[in-house]
DNA sequence: GGCCGGCGTTCACGGCCCGTTCACATCTCC
DNA sequence: GGAGATGTGAACGGGCCGTGAACGCCGGCC
């Protein structure tokens, strides 16, 4: 496999979610999402770095393409977009999860209501 | 099944449609549906590249046979003129899903009414 | 030839999607 | 409780796309 691993028909999978960036696509369960093209980059780029913490100034750089302006809630927003299509297409998958204060992680995690309704063990 | 698969009474089948390029045929149900030589060569290759995302200047070369204008809109027009028949034929389906900003998508779909009128997550 | 209808192309209008930003609500941590 | 971070809904403007229709071409028919 060469280097550039992503220049040609790269495929991202985290847990049932599978990315085709280069196809513009996204499926789960073998249904296409439907993403505009910035929720497909940040859904990819978050994918790319699965189960590692990304700062928001890192995410939008890799995604807008530029430096993120202090105060900038663009990759809030987005996050959220993604977080509603994540979730109507498969409701018991948790996907972006938030650290406070530094960004968010790319898991594929069941959400599963136990007694005390508690899913956090991730820490920063 | 040899690789020029469509080079010899090639049969494509997307959901309950079924398109035969050599016939000059497509079938919906057991019922011709009666198309022009665009439409039908537009559905062939749409249904040739089916779950994948195809701009439009790549339909409009495979059809047409020459570079797309800038601003050309014929494969739009097309399109539509496909979904009408297609919608005709069989009500209950979409198959040829826009994705904005590069082109169109092919994919047999059931047109799921939800009580809100919303289909935007199942693609359809 | 003249009429007619289908087809392909092009245009224009309008609706809606998308990206951006703001405002307010809610949450986390101390 | 308080300050700051994050969640969430919505407004807004630009531009992409849906859509109807006009136009010319061509072949069929009388």
């Amino acid at each position: 496999m060469p280097l550039a691993a992503h220049t040609r028909s790269e495929v991202l999978r985290v847990g049932p979610l599978e990315i085709l960036p280069d196809e513009h696509l996204a499926r789960a369960a073998d249904r296409a999402l439907m993403l505009s093209i910035r929720e497909l980059r940040l859904l990819t780029e978050l994918a790319r770095r699965a189960d590692r913490i990304m700062a928001r100034e890192e995410l939008f750089s890799l995604v807008w393409g530029r430096e993120m302006r202090t105060g900038d809630r663009s990759v809030d927003v987005y996050v959220r977009k993604l977080r509603v299509k994540l979730e109507a297409a498969l409701p018991d998958w948790s996907f972006i999860h938030t650290h406070f204060g530094f960004g968010y992680r790319m898991a594929a995690e069941r959400t599963q209501r136990t007694r005390h309704g508690n899913e956090r063990f991730t820490t920063g």
